[in-house]
Formats: structure tokens, sequence, C-alpha cells
DNA sequence: ATAAGGGTTCCAGTTAGGGGAAGGTCAAGG
DNA sequence: CCTTGACCTTCCCCTAACTGGAACCCTTAT
């Protein structure tokens, strides 16, 4: 299966198989052409990756949780940590967007809008306390 | 004001204010010695940026909430579109996060964590569904 | 004279790929 | 048989917003 097929449908992009290739993630065989040959376990291998990514993991994580993966003898124990830990930076991620959201809808909704030059936000920014 | 002053009152470190000046943002002096000389001009709108940045809005957002700062003639409206636009993303990011932690949440809750191989985690991103 | 503690420049690295150039390969059509 | 278009390859530079470190200069105190 070429690179093209593989990136059909995992609905990961050619750039970033081959990143993923280039970084120790998966080791594609090699046609006679030059031409990456993926087989299942490599397609495999990339949904979960896809599916990883998308929960929001590093790289890393995704190496270590890929490793786990393959690894029958794990402790799920050993999964929950870095699921765990992701997730409390999710956390901490919310938490921080939310304070400057909450900032932000204040300051939006004591502007005027208007094309006068009085403004509450860059009096914030401004330091004007 | 050399820029050890600066960074202890503004709370950026000297890198990130060298590297303000770099893009433009800021323009202190240089004494004879070639040290650079923030006047308190200078450290207003590094404050200012600072607050924006606390806030989120990118570098270039803040080149252009700067430049509103320092135009007598802005409209609030052109304040306001910028934050606004800032928010919708905040929002966006936020929403995001809340869909990877809910999906995360569930996962971690349902996994074991002990000593046996046994994980709905590894299972998920498997495709195991 | 020297040592500490400023400051300066420049270069490289970070995340997770994206864009695009230059060139090789393959299948179909004229 | 040749060409065209769609694929594939490698390579290098670019992104955001800094951070770390090296090599070197300036000032002040001992």
């Amino acid at each position: 299966m070429n690179i093209g097929d593989v990136a059909a449908q995992t609905g990961l992009p050619p750039k970033t198989i081959r990143y993923y290739e280039d970084i120790g993630l998966v080791v594609p065989g090699r046609s006679d052409n030059g031409y990456r040959q993926f087989r299942d376990q490599d397609l495999h291998k990339l949904a979960f990756l896809g599916r990883a990514r998308a929960l929001g993991f590093t790289i890393e994580d995704c190496r270590t949780l890929l490793a786990l993966y393959e690894d029958e003898t794990r402790a799920s124990s050993d999964v929950k940590r870095v699921a765990r830990s992701h997730l409390a930076k999710i956390e901490a991620k919310i938490a921080d967007l939310q304070a400057m959201r909450d900032t932000l809808t204040h300051l939006v909704d004591c502007c005027a809008g208007d094309d006068r030059p009085d403004c509450p936000i860059l009096q914030d920014l401004g330091g004007t306390s």
C-alpha cells in the first residue's frame, strides 16, 4: 500500500506520515522503486497515532502509548498514569483559557465598539486600574 | 534604565524584551556602552504587552493593539473587533479541550490502573470499538 | 589584578508538522 | 513510442514565541 492510500484510510496527511517515519514511530518497508510500502500493521499503528493525537497527546506520549500498546506484559497502571498526567495538563489549560475568556468577555462587554476612541479594553491593557 | 531593571519591573524576562525589540514592538535607546536604555514610555509599552500576552493575544494582535493604544483617533470598534476575534478563538479552543477532557476522563475512569495489561484506554486508541 | 554580575550578539532548539522545489515512477491515451 | 498527469521521493525552509547557551564586553568591588 502506498502512502496516498494510507493517508486516505487513516485521515493523516502524507506529510504527517513521513514525519512519523522520520521520528521512528512507524517503519514502513520500501518497494524496489523506493516507494514506502505500508502493511496492515503500519496502518493500524498510524490509526492509533491519529486517535491519540486527536486526544491531544504529545508525540512523546504517543510513543510511550504505542510501546505500551505493543507490550503484552504492560501494566494498565502505566497507561493510566500517562493519560492522567495528560488530563491534568488539559484541565490546567482549560482553566487558563477560561480565566482569559472571563476577563475578555467582561472587557468586550464594556467596550462600546463605536467610532469614539474611549475603550476599556485598552485602558485595562494600559494599566489604568 | 537597564534591561534587568525593566525585567524586574515588568515581569518580562530580558530575553523576551530583547525579542520584542527585535520584532519592532519597542525601540529602546542605547547608551554609549551599547546597553539598551529604557524610558518610562518603553516600560509602559512593555507592561501593556505583558498584559496583552497574558490574555493570550498573539504578538501580531499585540502589535495592532499597541498601535491602536497609541492612536488617539482610533475607533473603539477596531479594538473590540480584535478582542472579539481573539475571544472566539479562545472559546473554540476551550470547546476542543473540553471534548478531549470528557473523553479522557471517561477512559481514565474505566481503566483499572493495576498491573494487568487489559486497558480500555489502549483499546479505544487501537480502534477496538 | 581579578572576580562577580551586569550587559551584548548570534546561533540553535523547541512542537508538529506545512509549503514548495526538483526530480524519479507508473498507468493510460494518442 | 511518447507524452501527460498523478503519484512518489528527498531536501530545505517556515511557522510562534520565545529559551538556552556560547563567546565576549562593561562596570564595580575587593
